[in-house]
DNA sequence: GAGATTTGACCAGA
DNA sequence: TCTGGTCAAATCTC
């Protein structure tokens, strides 16, 4: 089964290989090109039918030796073990895996691409836990290819906060420029006023409330924290709700609270490095979760209560990237690029072995 | 000079 | 008592 399934990825892969080949040739040759394309989607959306149909479950794995990567999916429904997926010769690791202590009701997958200057996370709900819900949402800056998704934690756990814990959204972003200190911009202007070390991190974490606060009362605060492990990628955690709804921007996301992502872009081809991370962070957000919540325009990322939807970000991510329509390996190298600096490849691999 | 940022001190919850 | 969160004076920037 697995081969057949296997068989299947390296031949959507081969198409895409012979395309990539013959692309000076075919540039002036639409015709072909559209058909060499559509090919190729057709392939990988086999995979993506047999994928679901499937219904994968458990501990799987798929070799792609003849183009180079290795894609390995390691899960047990019971005790979430780490999911990798490396590509590449290894060069790149994607994993789900614990940010937040065992107890924790949180988990998450992230990727992130520091050529790309870009990060994106999935968080999804404890596998066989209950209780609580994971909201997610998903957004595409247009600073520095940032990419986030947005992940509204309503677990009674999160609750049981040190103060006032309820209507705490924790966002995770990529900075926008290499090496910046400031995260990026979410659409609101925000005041600083504080700045701490915290016990265990690395960074400090920095304090800001709304700038509009006194003009509107407005309550929201802001925390900003550099991850340990990826000082590219920004926690920022959102307090209280926005009451002012005045922006800086005039199409900005409203945290928490962030509203629908804006459609896809109409060609399947995005003609930038950054626009296809965008392009794939949309994919992302139309498919994890499935089901968009209209009232807050949010989707739910996992109901948490420890079912088979679980499974779905990783067929999901699949799914965004073999729909995607991207017709080269030269995509994918650019979302999940192979760097020599990328720091997962010292330090995560480490840890699977 | 006004507004933003920094930083040490203080407060409150666990 | 420890630690995260907030305050407010000092400092910086425009």
């Amino acid at each position: 089964m697995e081969d057949s399934l296997e068989s299947l990825i390296l031949h959507g892969c081969r198409l895409a290989e012979i395309l990539e080949q013959n692309l000076p040739i075919l540039a002036d040759q639409p015709d072909i090109l559209v058909n060499s394309c559509e090919e190729i989607v057709s392939a990988f959306k086999n995979v993506k039918e047999r994928v679901l149909s499937e219904g994968h479950t458990g501990v799987q794995e798929l070799h792609g030796s003849e183009v180079g990567g290795v894609i390995r999916e390691h899960a047990t429904m019971a005790s979430l073990d780490p999911r990798v997926i490396t590509g590449v010769g290894g060069a790149y690791t994607r994993r789900v895996e614990d940010v937040v202590p065992e107890s924790s009701e949180m988990k998450r997958m992230s990727l992130h691409d520091q050529r790309l200057g870009m990060g994106l996370e999935l968080m999804f709900g404890e596998i066989g836990g209950g209780g609580g819900d994971v909201m997610g949402t998903g957004s595409s800056g247009g600073t520095g290819g940032e990419i986030s998704l947005d992940f509204s934690i309503a677990s009674s756990s999160q609750r049981q906060g040190r103060k006032n814990e309820i209507d705490k959204v924790v966002k995770r972003v990529a900075a926008p420029q290499m090496g910046s200190d400031t995260p990026p911009e979410d659409g609101f202007t925000w005041k600083k006023y504080g700045q701490k070390e915290i016990l265990g991190r690395a960074y400090p974490r920095s304090y800001y409330i709304c700038a509009q606060q006194k003009l509107h009362s407005c309550p929201a605060k802001k925390q900003v924290q550099r991850l340990d492990h990826d000082p590219f990628i920004f926690e920022v955690t959102y307090r209280n709700s926005h009451t002012c709804r005045v922006t800086s921007a005039a199409t900005v996301q409203i945290p928490p609270s962030t509203t629908a992502p804006p459609p896809p872009p109409v060609s399947p081809f995005p003609t930038s490095t950054i626009a296809t991370a965008q392009w794939l962070s949309m994919n992302m957000f139309h498919h994890v979760g499935g089901v968009p919540d209209s009232s807050a325009g949010m989707l739910k990322a996992g109901s948490g209560g420890g079912n088979s939807n679980d499974f779905q970000p990783v067929a999901e991510m699949a799914d965004a990237m073999f729909n995607s329509g991207s017709s080269s390996s030269n995509s994918m190298d650019l979302i999940f690029s192979s760097l020599d600096e990328h720091k997962w490849d010292s330090t995560e691999e480490k840890k699977d072995q």
